[in-house]
DNA sequence: CTTAATTTGTACGTATGTATA
DNA sequence: GTATACATACGTACAAATTAA
């Protein structure tokens, strides 16, 4: 077969480009020949001639050959001159207009299907709430020992840099899964071996781990309502039914659970502090509910995100301490005690789970962080850790005095707060007849986040209400976001 | 009603338990309350009388009464005495035998199903290999500039400590996003907008997340044979068909795809640098991929992992750069450039399906780190990340260098190692008829780490071979190393 | 068949701007 | 600030292969 000649006359070179002149010639030489403008098998002018013409080095040229060689769209015979190797197979729908439509449409439906498909999982989005006042799960950053973090941070890489930097094992870093067990079984009357606990990057995760181990597609969860929607993203996105029970001063109640429609396999509560009321279930409530664990084959995922600030009395020991048929699954979180962005919480897994937890944790993201971890036990060890939540304690308690002033000075009558017991943020329920989110929008304009009670709940309705964090904020920034809260509710 | 008194006789102190001796009184009690040792109403003695029988201060006493009168066991009436209100409602399994053995029963078999349930998703299970010689992924931790990545912490700690500690956007630290679009388009030919980009942990995670997005239960998943395990685990995970395709010198043929047993959703391949053999994808069978996945509406997973280190001439331009119709997930990762622990990586999406990957990713695992990431972004923006590619480039060179001579002069005929232009990592094919995991075992008695290919195929039969990493180990480490795989090859 | 012209592939040396140590 | 390394660009030379006269 003759090979045709090629001209290359369609290429021109911009000197001022910064863009070197190799790789310009490269990258318009492989556009004609994707394209079809150089025919498979065509000869191309030599490299001398090119250089000429393009008035640059052969050196050049050949630069931009050599790169097209060895990307395989060129091949050069010594003697004969350089060829067009690649023949784009005809099949290449780029080529025609109607392959490219057809190609079109095809991706169009394939995305369409997507969208469709995930849509029943889209229910309330996380919404991106700016860090303003009185945003809810914001701690106190400004009174984090940050000066201490960073010695311990210091000490655990003197000691064992180059281990750090390698591969962990999957279930977590040892020394602060023993650390965590420790401190559980002292402070939450959590029953655990350091085993049982698996570090994972926040407490979303860990629930997505239970679900992911725990609950198969089709099956039944049960959640309080109003509750913590992350989960039930997390759920519906495992294809499970999530059925919401009613929540009250004492909890949530097991009696008041939809049987008919489907035995639960895994049952999302928050007991110490109930998420977002803020009740703690009693406990004739909890015995009911391990019972009926134990007696129906349901997991229980117990979500103990805000236990460690109390302000009155002992904190409740928690459920699991209390589940003798190894039932429930702890979640635990350092995302509110130390700084959010470290992301790293932890479960406790029943003994007999261990190995299925440690399954889909490496499906799910194989080797975790060591440094962080490694931090976290070493201020944990060091006692930091206890002495930070103490300190905090008093700081929100105090806080949350103030917060109930500064609604006293300015919104009464307007806006009633839960007594609160313990935890980061409260609730108020509005006076008036205006629908939460109304004045969660208004207050949004006034520079003043407070997510609206109903976007916590999913069937049950609730009075209007807010969610007002306290904790991460001073008492200047409390005193201001209450005046301006109190010119967002219409009266 | 007459209160009965009770005698809490069956209570004993463990006086050397590191346990608190109140925390065992309240166990204990709670204990004799729960299985209804103790009836509710009944009275208990006196604190003082117990403190005198128990031999300790009557503060203790009080300690474990006031824990249990808070979660709502006792009662105290001042002049009365204290009385247990809380009465075990009837329904409770724990208290009778036979409910007990029922709900045991209940709880074994629950966990026989589960077990049973996640049997299909074991396969392979990552093998925790030690730190050792010639251990593949590893990347040279002894020639990261620590020093440099501590600056760029500090620095971008004292820029936004408080923001850094807080909540992150779902996606990753934009001026991270930002970075990593540039890097890839300069030296990946990758075309990206920063919003493309999501940041997540590991790229392990990136395949995760791709294929909680993409994949639905019952789908079918085309993956390199041999290839990269992981992700097969996590596709089965997902309910996937999982199909091998076989790989030879121009990676895989997806011409020789088992169509008939199904169209795929998915199509795992790592073109720069097949994962495990090193080959590169020809440009043909890129553009009938490429063309297969628009005309048929599947998607493309183009795991890049390792395509920074290449010796030879320009790195190849990624199947993501070629792409026309929006059918690739690039999947690129931090840990093999930077250290393991780091734990980051990085997924470049078509630009309609970002809001789909935002969903997913907020179920799985919420709010991401921040500091490391910023990090990162400051790291790369001032060079040192391109700078240390650089380096690590002809460190690495050398050592794949080092190794050739290593198993020239030890291995002479027993072991014959893949031409390797790029990675950290080669295989050496085994030329006795061992097979290669017993080769494996006996190395790994020797202390060296040589991962067998065998490992990373599912159907189609390879001759044995090898696995070597030599870029994490010094001259005299690969030395030693290959001398003692040389003990470990019968001849 | 021989020969001369042409072409690639390889190997030098040099200059320059940029980034790095 | 200076020395060093590196990528880009340019020029020259020559061997090996091919082609056409």
């Amino acid at each position: 077969m003759q090979h045709p000649s090629l001209t290359l006359n369609m290429i021109q070179l911009d000197l001022a480009s910064p863009e070197p002149m190799q790789f310009q010639l490269y990258r318009a030489m492989r556009e004609a020949i994707v394209t079809k403008q150089l025919a498979a098998g065509g000869r191309l002018p030599s490299t001398r001639e090119l250089a000429q013409r393009w008035k640059v080095s052969r050196n050049t040229v050949m630069g931009a050959f050599d790169q097209l060689t060895a990307e395989g769209y060129l091949k050069g015979k010594q003697g004969a001159g350089t060829f067009v190797t690649f023949s784009v197979p005809d099949f290449y729908s780029r080529v025609t207009p109607a392959g490219r439509a057809a190609c079109a449409d095809v991706v169009a439906r394939r995305e369409a299907a997507l969208r469709q498909r995930r849509m029943k999982y889209q229910g309330c989005t996380h919404e991106p709430s700016p860090l303003a006042p009185l945003r809810p799960t914001v701690p106190s950053l400004e009174n984090f020992p940050f000066a201490l973090w960073e010695q311990c941070r210091k000490a655990v890489l003197r000691q064992g840099e180059r281990s750090l930097l390698t591969y962990g094992d999957t279930l977590g870093y040892w020394p602060l899964r023993r650390a965590v067990a420790t401190y559980l079984r002292d402070t939450r009357g959590v029953r655990c071996e350091p085993a049982q606990v698996v570090i994972c990057c926040g407490s979303q995760q860990g629930i997505y781990l239970t679900a992911s181990t725990l609950l198969e597609h089709g099956e039944t969860v049960w959640m309080e309502d109003p509750g913590y929607q992350g989960a039930r993203i997390v759920y519906e996105g495992f294809g499970a039914k999530v059925k919401p029970v009613p929540v009250d001063r004492e909890g949530m109640d097991i009696q008041r659970a939809p049987v008919a429609e489907g035995v639960a396999r895994l049952i999302h509560v928050s007991p110490s502090h109930q998420f977002p009321l803020g009740h703690t279930m009693s406990l004739e409530r909890r015995l009911r509910l391990l019972d009926y664990a134990a007696a129906s084959g349901a997991y229980i995922v117990e979500d103990d995100y805000d236990s460690e600030f109390r302000y009155e009395g002992r904190p409740l020991s928690s459920l699991q301490g209390l589940d003798q048929s190894g039932s429930v699954v702890y979640v635990g979180t350092f995302s509110k005690i130390l700084f959010p962005s470290l992301r790293l919480g932890y479960l406790v897994v029943p003994p007999g789970l261990v190995d299925l937890f440690e399954q889909s944790r490496s499906r799910i993201d194989g080797n975790p962080t060591l440094i962080d971890p490694a931090t976290i036990a070493l201020f944990m060890e060091e006692g930091h850790f206890a002495r930070h939540i103490r300190k905090m304690r008093s700081l929100y308690q105090e806080r949350l005095e103030l917060l109930h002033d500064a609604v006293a000075r300015y919104l009464r009558g307007g806006l009633e707060l839960e007594k609160q017991q313990c935890g980061m943020h409260t609730v108020g329920w509005l006076k008036g007849s205006t629908p939460d989110q109304e004045v969660t929008a208004r207050a949004q304009k006034n520079g003043v986040v407070a997510p609206p009670l109903s976007q916590y709940t999913r069937r049950f309705t609730l009075p209007p209400g807010l969610v007002l964090g306290f904790a991460g904020f001073r008492a200047d920034e409390i005193d201001n976001a209450v005046k301006r809260l109190a010119d967002s509710i219409p009266l």
